[in-house]
DNA sequence: TACCCTATCATTAGATT
DNA sequence: TAATCTAATGATAGGGT
């Protein structure tokens, strides 16, 4: 190998936007992935907090990460009242709060938003149109274990992406299309 | 005093072990979840990738960040629906309540198309509240045709401003303006 | 608590193997 | 495809306001 003095241009800048290239794009999701998990791995540690990440790459492949587990942080979410009709529970109480105040930082792009929902009321009926839609999730999934659970999670993410195109197909400027 | 020429020591290496002084864990923390938000919106932004992050801090506050999407929709499907059968399927619990819990938290970092998830979900809540509120959507919508699902959706705004508005009372400045 | 500052360290984009 | 390399960018510890 020829002995230049710099092998490589090093890291350089990129913009934060969606990656055309369909190999870049899974690299990048690769190495940023890894350092996500990292990190949430040392917020653990250094401070305590428990976290639970759950992420689809492009092709749409789950990985996740939890501690103590995902399990576990679902059920603290849970709370011992799964009962929908008790709003009273500490979990609502905790995440109502968080919630108001998060959205006193965000409210400024809700209106955005509601252009969304209208979209998302037509996908969802799109979705219940096939009827067999039904069938990977009204399946007798209580028979599977947690991780037969999370692969059908690669499932859920099909059905996603299916959706995902309806809304593409109807000019839907986009995920990602934050200004300011 | 102050006679250095440096201001700080700059950033230190740190070992990776339970920090002890509260008040560092937690400003750690804080720093951190910040950190991870931002990666988070970074990979679904590069990558189109989804995501869920749901964290706690060491005091027991939760935060979370999801990139928004249908399976929202979907999850609430799973949760919701009137089959009792689904309703304690490991999937749900492992997985979708996680999911679900996506949608309650908003950095300042993350995309703004996030507020719709979270303005959502707390409109989950008031309906609930409500109820038989969820038959305008559990109702058979096969049978709806796609006007009905736009109507559908102007019900999810009707809501969304009612929610506004709640917020509004709570002293935030500027909330309901916007719209142009 | 949250944001500023800044020096430093860690991460990672891009190239190469 | 994945592992390695490089160095510029980005993140952040520690301190201050």
């Amino acid at each position: 190998m020829a002995e230049s003095s710099k092998k490589t241009k090093g890291k350089q800048k990129i913009e934060i936007k969606r990656i055309e290239d369909d190999n870049d794009r899974l690299v990048t999701f690769s190495k940023r992935r890894s350092g996500i998990f990292k990190k949430a791995s040392e917020i653990v540690t250094l401070t305590g907090a428990e976290i639970g990440v759950i992420v689809f790459s492009p092709t749409g492949k789950p990985y996740s990460f939890g501690h103590p587990s995902i399990e576990a942080i679902s059920n603290r979410f849970l709370g011992e009242n799964p009962e929908p009709n008790n709003n009273a529970n500490p979990f609502y109480e905790a995440f109502g709060q968080a919630r108001i105040n998060e959205l006193n930082e965000c409210h400024k792009n809700l209106l955005n938003q509601l252009d969304n929902l209208k979209k998302r009321g037509k996908m969802f009926k799109e979705m219940t149109k096939e009827k067999n839609t039904q069938d990977w999730w009204g399946a007798p999934i209580d028979e599977m274990n947690l991780k037969e659970a999370l692969e059908m999670g690669a499932k859920f993410e099909a059905l996603s992406k299916f959706m995902l195109n309806k809304l593409n197909e109807k000019s839907f400027g986009g995920i990602g299309a934050s200004s300011s």
